[in-house]
DNA sequence: CGAAACTAGACAACTAGACATATCCTGCCA
DNA sequence: TGGCAGGATATGTCTAGTTGTCTAGTTTCG
């Protein structure tokens, strides 16, 4: 029911609320999309910004995600206080590749670049396989990773790793059964605009940002990475779990 | 100064500018083909169009050279690109607690919150010295420290912290010789105002933000602290170097 | 009056899909 | 061996629809 006593409080602010409760009766699923913003301004016989108004609402309260071009859709964890909920998910640094859930974006093989080259103790135009992908906790982006390995000691490496999907178990494929981290770098970046979209932020949010190094038990690098992760969302620990 | 806060770049000004910067690196040479649109669309998170309107600027640049049914060829590289925005800042690296100076902001004694005193292993209402400041290095600041102590192991301490400006060396007229790191934990914020004005930022940059307990040789808590990293000026290390 | 709420319209940015057209590759056949 | 047909791919173009942002004007109420 969607009375229309415009009396007491602002129209967007009943729209919201009627939205909220569609969402809450679970007239509107997790994923599901909205229906647009013109039709809902029809549905409620107001503007299409007074909508927004109200839409903007939802994202506020992280019951809805916008894509510019797409739609509004019901995010997937209504109940999603960054406090309270510990995340011990990376253990540590060294695990930054292993997550509960990643999905591959890119993977092949590129001539290096001499920062990546000078990572990797490799000739500075040698080609070297990269990977690059987006992990998730929980059905939600928490970092972007982008790893390079030296193609010459792992040939055919990326189709590996599209097929294993664990950096560890295409390593062990090559004989190399155990790295570790050598040295790891820390900063603090802000998102661009691809950044932002990839880990659903806002452009300019705040990512914690790891590049590392990781050697076999000989000491030779077997691969640089460097990893985005949305700040807010992840705490990394360090020593004890 | 010239940017307001916040502004928004368009998608594709962020993918041109990513894809010229892997051109002036070195990553795609002179006669590469580059990934096909589909593929950089997946790569990027966005449509296939918004990786054209990203293309066509390159083809205007005279970066690239498209050719229907075959593909983006790179035609030569970027004349004035800034190269080494990537990662170039091998500033001063610091380890997570010494700095080359600091300057002591407020220190004192005061009530503890329950936070604090859970991580202290103190009762919640039991007092506890703070010591608050601002690390510098070459003069510039790069870090925003809060420290806090057990008050009633360490009787008087802000005194001793204002004159020697040390921690190590104030712990140690406690008979404190030697403590440890025994946990730390890490995450990426954003910059509030009075934060940005102390570490001579903008509000909303990112910070590199660190929490941790030092306990000395028994395992008992000595010192809970934060600290606020410039996240662009400065890089962490862990690890041997 | 002045602020908040709402309407109205226009344009930019992005998504979605369909279709045309050029290129590349592979297998078949002479 | 060489050539050709045809499928798979890739870019080029078009139409349509959706959200984001901006400016401007109107209404309502304290």
């Amino acid at each position: 029911m969607t009375d229309l006593a415009a009396r007491k409080t602002p129209l967007w602010q009943a729209i919201a609320s009627a939205l909220t409760e569609d969402i809450a009766e679970g007239r509107y699923r997790e994923g599901d999309k909205l229906p647009t913003e013109a039709q809902l301004a029809e549905r409620f016989g107001v503007n299409r910004h007074t909508v927004r108004a109200a839409l903007a609402q939802l994202v506020d309260a992280g019951l809805v995600r916008t894509r510019r071009g797409a739609g509004a859709f019901v995010t997937a964890r209504p109940t999603d206080y960054p406090i309270g909920r510990r995340v011990r998910f990376h253990r540590n640094l060294l695990a930054a590749g292993r997550t509960p859930d990643k999905r591959v974006l890119t993977a092949g093989e590129q001539v290096s670049t001499p920062y990546i080259a000078e990572r990797l103790r490799i000739a500075p135009d040698a080609a070297v396989c990269y990977y690059h992908g987006l992990s998730l906790a929980d059905g939600r982006p928490v970092a972007l990773f982008e790893s390079h390995f030296p193609a010459q000691r792992f040939p055919a490496l990326a189709e590996v790793l599209r097929r294993t999907a664990s950096v560890t178990a295409a390593l062990a494929e090559y004989g190399v059964t155990d790295y570790t981290r050598a040295a790891t770098r820390l900063s603090a970046r802000a998102a661009d605009a691809t950044q932002a979209l990839q880990l659903e932020l806002k452009e300019g949010d705040p990512l914690l940002f790891s590049e590392g190094i990781n050697v076999d038990s000989d000491g030779r690098p077997v691969e640089f990475g460097q990893t985005w992760f949305a700040g807010e969302r992840i705490t990394l620990t360090l020593g004890e779990d």
